[in-house]
DNA sequence: CTGGAAAGCGCC
DNA sequence: AAAGGGCGCTTTCCAG
């Protein structure tokens, strides 16, 4: 949070402004390559990819002063013949920088990559950066006030059920009262110091026990949407615009997914009865729309494609209700047989267990024995075995180039694998890795519909604005008009933009606010 | 005062 | 929490 409201105007101003200049310079100049994308593609894990960082990597350390560019320029600064010449110094060597860079996506065989998705896919991000999301401050600040007089309520309960008044915030004072005055049983340890866990879980468990938990878990829901969303969001409208700008960092993850922040629109509430109110605040602008179009579960689908399991794609192909479908064949049932928790247990292992999810926590999360969960991997295993196979030729792979690729050539590395490190860091590594070929296969595929979509809206002449990307879903704002039009047109660019073994399926929704469509 | 670690939790 | 993976944000707490 921005301390000084000024201070947030003048930030909120220069971003704008950057974004202004920096779109208008790529739009009359071009640009030749973006370092950082460029380092991104060639080593997605690596932290920094600032330019000093990358100038002393790939120039070598002779490079002129690179650090001295994020110094605020002085009050009483030096002539501009002092000045210039470091100037010249430094732009010369951001364009060795670039020069190199490009050769070394040449010979990674990653200049395509650059070329086709990423790079073109920054002036995309800068639009829909631009464009923003329109936010309606006084919904959020009448759920403020609501939510506060619930978190008294909670707070003095919390209280009164405790004996003693203490900070409901603080995961060490909360331990103490659980576990040391009250003397309820610690259910599990924290991951790092070892100490008694408080975690939402944990109180679920202890629900049974004592009325406290129940209350805390109310009052963590609600201060976190408090404060996460509904208070920290009004400050982030961009007061020229009205609407809230996130910053999408197109090297915010190493799968290539995207991440965004300032704020994270990609984590708004969508679960609970509380997270949808929160969304309910976004709006689409006057005599507009929201289209929502995600697509439908594109990871079983790419991992159908890259294992080429025969079930899995024969499910895909029939258009089988894929976790129903799981839960017929590891039970043997009829899938009209399958009961609820059947289907809730497939789901549960199609997620998990395909990533190296331990029979332990399906155990634990679906409230069955350990013995029961191994079968269930078991028999999931038996009936798809070429999702089996896949798992473990990639964890061959990985072990042996210490590296993997996304069906579109994205490259991630995994270092310790060659590295003398635990047994545990290793196996982390060889899940990540699996994880990767889904995933980063996932976000080429994202990122490509995201450069159609926007290709085809601007040939068609839509006023359709691409708003938000949250993984598998894109967010528009649609002239009530052309919703028709623009939903047609975003479905077929989605589900046209590659070609895989399994029909790519997108589920749209659109209406008047986010809640809505959601 | 600032920065970072830790716990916890929102999303896909 | 755990042998699911990938993120960013909040608060507390403590060290420098």
């Amino acid at each position: 949070m921005l301390a000084d409201p000024a201070v947030g105007k003048v930030a909120h101003d220069l971003k704008r402004h950057l974004e202004v200049l920096v779109r208008r310079g790529l739009e009359v100049a071009g640009w030749e390559i973006d370092t950082r994308v460029a380092a991104f593609l060639l080593n997605p894990g690596r932290p920094d990819l600032d330019l000093g960082t990358l100038e002393r990597e790939y120039l070598g350390r002779g490079v002129a002063d690179a650090t001295s560019t994020s110094k605020p320029v002085a009050v009483d600064r030096p002539a501009v013949e002092q000045v210039a010449p470091h100037a010249a110094g430094r732009a010369e060597s951001a364009l060795r920088l670039g020069e190199t860079l490009a050769a070394r996506l040449d010979e990674a065989g990653l200049a395509e990559l650059y070329r086709t998705m990423d790079g073109p896919l920054l002036p995309v991000l800068a639009r829909m950066e631009l464009t923003g999301i329109r936010v309606e401050p006084a919904m959020l600040g009448a759920m403020s006030r609501e939510m506060e007089e619930g978190l008294d309520r909670l707070r003095r309960e919390i209280h009164d059920l405790a004996g003693v008044a203490f900070n409901v915030d603080s995961p060490k004072q909360l331990r103490e009262v659980l576990f040391d005055r009250l003397g309820l049983e610690p259910k599990r340890k924290t991951a790092k110091s070892r100490v008694s866990s408080t975690d939402a879980r944990t109180l679920e468990e202890l629900g049974a026990e004592h009325p406290i938990a129940r209350r805390l878990l109310a009052y963590r829901e609600l201060a976190k949407l408090k404060g996460t969303y509904v208070d920290s969001l009004p400050q982030l409208i961009d007061p020229e615009t009205g609407r809230v700008h996130t910053t999408y960092h197109p090297t915010g993850a190493a799968t290539g997914r995207l991440s965004s922040s300032d704020p994270n629109l990609q984590n708004i509430p969508a679960r609970t009865a509380a997270g949808l109110r929160i969304r309910s605040a976004f709006v689409p602008d006057d005599g507009h729309l929201f289209l929502a179009s995600d697509y439908s579960q594109v990871e079983l689908r790419i991992l159908a494609h890259l294992s080429g399991d025969p079930e899995l794609l024969e499910a895909f192909r029939r258009g089988e209700d894929i976790h129903r479908h799981t839960a017929s064949l590891v039970y043997g049932v009829a899938p009209d047989l399958v009961a609820d928790a059947m289907r809730r247990r497939a789901k549960a292992v199609n997620f998990g267990i395909v990533y190296g999810m331990s029979e332990h926590r399906l155990a634990a999360e679906q409230e069955m024995s350990r013995g029961e969960a191994r079968k269930f991997i078991e028999a999931y295993f038996e009936r798809f075995q070429g999702v089996k196979a896949y798992i473990e030729r990639i964890r061959d792979e990985v072990r042996r180039d210490g590296a993997v690729r996304t069906l579109f050539g994205r490259v991630r590395y995994f270092p310790q694998l060659h590295q003398k490190v635990n047994r545990a860091v290793q196996e982390q590594a060889l899940r990540a890795a699996v994880n990767t070929t889904v995933q980063g296969t996932a976000a080429d595929i994202m990122k490509m519909a995201m450069l159609r979509v926007e290709h085809l809206l601007g040939e068609a002449g839509l006023a359709t604005r691409m708003l938000l990307q949250v993984h598998d879903e894109l967010l528009f704002e649609v002239p009530e008009a052309e919703i028709d039009t623009a939903a047609v047109l975003v479905r077929q660019a989605m589900e046209k933009v590659c070609s895989l073994d399994v029909p790519l399926v997108v589920d749209q929704k659109h209406g008047s606010s986010w809640r809505e469509v959601t």
